[in-house]
DNA sequence: GTCTATACACGGATAGAC
DNA sequence: GTCTATCCGTGTATAGAC
């Protein structure tokens, strides 16, 4: 009946599908026929794959954050010095935004508790305690002053996250990588010790 | 018939609860049928007051908007050094933020744009350019590095903003204001000449 | 201006054939 | 595993009495 082929990976193209709509469109802007109808797919196929609606956005968000604390991880652990993997940090999240600002946005914006009441705060999330992490490693060091980690934890990663905002919001014309340097330095002078 | 007295204001009821359901649930959560129950209202009172549940988002947004542009303005057209009506700007959100956390949290959290369609994002909103005009001011007086305008004010009010999101999602336990002064140090000291 | 009752569309989810 | 057709609750909005 339908000239389309088959899609090798069915779960993938839905969830894909479900990214670049949710993040457009939010949540609840998109029917699971308007999932249907850009991923050429049956609705019979989505509810194979997932039980509900809630349940497509629920794995999307714990790929996106098992993906971008793997990320993290990789960033963080090897042996440069704590600036240096800070600033490794921060331009990891820039590029993330510039080459996926689709999941990039997803996680960061999108008020998940509105759609997934059981989930906790992203910010409580392992990527954001990975970065508090190294925060907290800094101020044992002694390269980083002595403050309310939370309190500096806000201080170093706010800028670039306000940053991600406000490009995603299309507020920034150039791509965030270009202000990587003077950026980190002025973040990382308001903590450094 | 109903027990209930009048409401003296339903406008402002109506506007009331809405925004401490659409805060409370999310907009999409919220049916006007629960704005009705809970301002113990008819659902006539209502479309009588608002052509749709959309306006009413729309006027609580103009209403808080224009709210808080005011009293930023405030804070800032005084004599005092550009430091101090930074410091106070601070101070001012973070106020907000204990007093009034509905308000804080739907003109800061909610994606506006997923129901609220035609309007710009937030951050370009006039708050947000006070902001930045404050920046801008203090780089042409000198006591601020000459940095990219964006990026500055990223760095010295992407602290607070974050600081306000974390408290707005439980995620601090203090009352913002008792960190104000050492998170306003260490922003200042990221920015300043 | 406020009320109740109701129209009507939409969206999530299911049934059951293939 | 994928499809189409359909159910049914929910939610916005309207009608029309008071």
């Amino acid at each position: 009946m339908s000239i389309r082929k088959r899609h090798p990976d069915p779960r993938r193209l839905i969830l894909d599908t479900a990214l670049a709509l949710f993040t457009r469109h939010g949540y609840f802007n998109c029917s699971v026929h308007d999932i249907r109808k850009t991923a050429d797919i049956s609705i019979g196929a989505i509810y194979h794959h997932f039980p509900s609606k809630e349940s497509i956005a629920k794995a999307l968000y714990d790929d996106l954050v098992s993906q971008m604390s793997g990320a993290i991880s990789d960033v963080i652990e090897n042996d440069q010095s704590l600036e240096e993997r800070c600033r490794a940090v921060f331009c990891l999240l820039f590029e993330l935004t510039e080459e996926q600002p689709d999941r990039m946005s997803f996680i960061l914006h999108a008020r998940h508790r509105e759609f997934l009441p059981s989930e906790p705060p992203v910010c409580s999330a392992r990527p954001f305690r990975l970065m508090r992490d190294l925060v907290k490693e800094g101020m044992d060091q002694g390269v980083l002053r002595p403050l309310d980690l939370t309190l500096a934890s806000a201080c170093l990663f706010g800028p670039p996250i306000r940053m991600i905002q406000l490009r995603l919001d299309g507020l920034i014309e150039e791509p965030l990588p270009l202000n990587l340097e003077p950026l980190f330095q002025a973040a990382w002078r308001s903590v450094a010790a």
